[in-house]
DNA sequence: ATATTAAAAGACCTTTTTGTCTTTTATTAG
DNA sequence: CTAATAAAAGACAAAAAGGTCTTTTAATAT
């Protein structure tokens, strides 16, 4: 999705083809990815020649965990690190207070990073995702 | 494996049923998986009346890192937060250096913390894992 | 209108993960 | 030696994740 939108910042809307490539995942698999992603209405698509996907511009800023959360549910950001089931301040594991403290900054992250501003601060340096500068790597 | 280290302190070897107990986990999964964690090394076992499982003493502190990478890979402490695969310093992922950040403090944790830290750490406060108070759950 | 392009839908298939159960082997108590 | 106990081994099976492919639908250009 990120690559989706700095494609679109250059008034592109990438294919399924062009984005499998750009993330080194098969074609179809991409390609079903995406069903869901448009259907959620994460991104949104146009079929036909000239197609492809894009993010509305209507919308405001989308951050990570909205779509992580839509994709695996919310266990990252509120399940115990040891994945025990009742765990929780009163009754805390042995890693609690620990994991609550990285947990806490992953929540952070992905709060206040969204595909938008990803998109633009790659753009802004030598980041990659937009064409990437081959590392010469074989294809799939 | 907390768990049983906990145990252990106490001059205890647990068994099957009462890990799988404790955990919430299956007895028949939760027997399999320790047949890989004994095979692999990380705790040892004895059959037979009064047997049950137990942590070499003679063996240093075993940090969680070990047993996560025995089990999953390293993907999570060397892998790209994007899941890209050829994203390093030189073609970084839009996610790159905040990552980085966080996979360098889950690093520090599980390199620094080990299971018997955490078990004598959990026996001097009142931390979940020897013999739980129950927060009326229902069993599986 | 028709041909072409490209995503959507949906049917499959493979692999991995998770979970269950039976049989065997080792250990101990009597 | 025998009975009881408890892990090891290994066969299965269900569910989820990952992956592939064909057919259908929508859009565009000629």
């Amino acid at each position: 999705m990120v690559y989706i939108q700095i494609q679109n910042l250059k008034d592109k809307r990438p294919g399924v083809a062009e984005i499998a490539h750009e993330i080194e995942a098969p074609f179809f698999y991409t390609a079903k990815i995406f069903q869901r992603l448009v259907k959620q209405g994460f991104v949104r698509s146009i079929k036909g020649k000239g197609g492809g996907f894009f993010l509305d511009p209507e919308k405001k800023d989308l951050p990570l965990k909205d779509i992580i959360i839509a994709i695996e549910g919310d266990e990252l950001f509120i399940g115990c690190g040891f994945g025990l089931k009742n765990c929780d301040a009163n009754n805390p594991c042995p890693l609690h207070h620990q994991y609550g403290l990285i947990r806490d900054e992953i929540n952070h992250l992905v709060t206040s990073e969204t595909i938008q501003s990803l998109a633009l601060s790659s753009l802004k340096s030598n980041i990659s995702l937009g064409y990437s500068r081959e590392s010469s790597e074989k294809r799939s």
